[in-house]
DNA sequence: ACGTTCGGGACCGCCCGTTTCT
DNA sequence: AGAAACGGGCGGTCCCGAACGT
């Protein structure tokens, strides 16, 4: 009746942590319990007392890393040196983005488990990190059109699920032309995205 | 020592079809042998006489799926009504990729099979159908600059993985959020394609 | 990372036991491992968890009878009346070996379970039951050419090789020629052993 | 209505012979028919024209082997220089073995089929090699025993067993022991025999 | 609360000896 | 004699719960 402790704490994230490498590794249907298992060092009892099923363990992780972003994304867009201006903006997060995908290495690697997930369990949860994803660039969009510096053409949600989508596409499509370059990944995703919010400039 | 015959030819291609649907519905991992096998009507033994592994399966599925859409596309560019200049010729490809992945239903789901299989045999086989999509943007792209339709600035290949991985990622971005909505889909594609067609022109 | 529990190591000894008997009856081959489950009581996935393969199964029973037997020998060649004339201590040990084949019911099985494992995998492990029994007897052998009571014609190894591929093959053939009669083939081995045995003496 | 023709005999010899190898390579449980047939160059339903089962054709290749063994065996004891007395004549087979099973590489590996098959099958057809060899070489023994050159002792049939078990076992220890040491076997055959055959003379 | 060892079974991919068409 | 189809069953995996400490 105490809560949880502070070594239950850390047992967590250290679970959280090598679930997240494995499933990354493997992709969900992949990924076995026993890896992930020898992965924390500890047994298999342990991981199933913080996570019930292998599937709560993967949304774990996924919410994890959403939450991570989230707050990164936020910093760019409302801290102090936060552009103002909508197409700067967009170019900001896109810049977080690339950096994100590219930098820790499998940033990006919880979205497509999101994916995998989704694509097993037959369409339930709706929360994915791409949603939070759309829905910050979505509001980016909106208030761009609404001041002036976006064309009205694609709806906010639609540019959005765009630029969310295309990003994505690439990631996987790069590792399957080019497995490994991480250089070559990055500078076709900033030339990317420059074409499409230019394109969405007024 | 005579070949196969044409009874067994009907055979495979059954199967193919069979397990097309079933990979697409399942995904790779999730894919049950048992159910691809009821799907033909077949027996066990039958399957696996033309197939001896599910991934030979999945990799034949593939590359079937991968044989017409080249044709299709080769028939675009070089047919009769063909454009000559880059931006439409390019343009066109676009349509038929929306085309192929809005009306058959399942047209887009081989390029997704690829890349499972690739993700989970540890990056291997070199010949996935996208490779054949870069391929063929990026000979498109390249006459494009030469004759100056196109802009010079990103090389034909990372222009041609772009569009392809871009729509590749919108597909699963935009089931992600807005399942089944193949018009939706339809409508944000054209939309991504003009985008970047349009800031690739010079 | 306590370790097995006492619970643990009573079922492992019980699938230890129901696994040799079964692989008496029908070979390693053609030992099932739905049968051996069924023999234990348990499940398949009690079994698989003390032993992860059919061949690991397999060599435990035989490790298990290894040191069961060389125990004993230990104690006919060592006990407080144990001979010291090396043909008499040959003598013991054979003995023993006539024994242990007909009283215990199962008893040779165990070597010939590792002959069939041997066979199967293509000579790897050196480690089965016969090479314990090659070693003891050579030892004997050796230290009764050193002391005269037996000629020096076989090399002490070669002797011991002798001696225990005789019996073992005197069991197979014996069964071939006339199955389950233990008491000819008790007969057939001690004139056997008492034949190699008199033409090793000095 | 014609019967076999000469081209199905030659068929039969070469189904034989790939058949020997396989099961002598594998075992008769771990033969595959698959690797029989394509070690052939038939296919299947070629070899299963000749040989209705895997059993079926194993059997044949024991028989095959037997027939051969047995014509030799009558030529050392029946032909122009064959010994007369009885401990000549077993030394003379004994020979006979050690050549068989050393010189053609696997000459001895039918009889260890025939065993595997009788484990296999629940102990049904006594007409495999052994039989042959038993009979043969108890004759001998018999007629050596009335004539007073081998002790009465033993009586002719376990004389007989004891020879022909004593050898089988020793091949297979020997390869268990050192594997692939043709020479050392051939070594050790040669001491067994003679010390068992020392011991029945009178 | 946290962790361990042990046990449970459903299920899966695949193999394999065989039969059935041409 | 070839290609094709058959279908039972096998070894093994895997996610998970139970029982029991600490």
């Amino acid at each position: 009746m105490t809560g949880p402790t502070a070594k239950g704490e850390a047992s967590r994230r250290e679970i959280l942590a090598a679930a997240g490498e494995v499933f990354a590794r493997h992709g969900y249907a992949g990924a076995r319990m026993d890896e992930i298992v020898r992965a924390t060092g500890m047994t298999k009892g342990a991981v199933y007392f913080h996570f019930p099923a292998k599937r709560e363990l993967a949304r774990a992780v996924v919410d994890e890393h959403k939450r991570r972003w989230l707050a990164l994304a936020a910093e760019r867009l409302d801290g102090p040196q936060a552009p103002s201006a909508a197409p700067e903006r967009l170019r900001a997060v896109a810049e977080l983005l690339v950096e994100l995908t590219t930098a820790s290495g499998s940033g990006w690697d919880a979205v497509r488990l999101a994916n995998q997930i989704r694509a097993e369990a037959g369409e339930e949860s709706e929360t994915g990190p791409v949603h939070e994803w759309v829905e910050l660039l979505a509001g980016v969009v909106e208030r761009g059109q609404a001041e002036g510096s976006l064309r009205p053409e694609p709806s906010p949600r639609d540019a959005a699920v765009i630029l969310v989508g295309a990003f994505d596409g690439l990631k996987t499509t790069s590792e399957a032309v080019a497995a490994g370059d991480a250089e070559g990944f990055a500078r076709r995703a900033r030339a990317l995205l420059g074409l499409l919010i230019g394109g969405l400039e007024a």
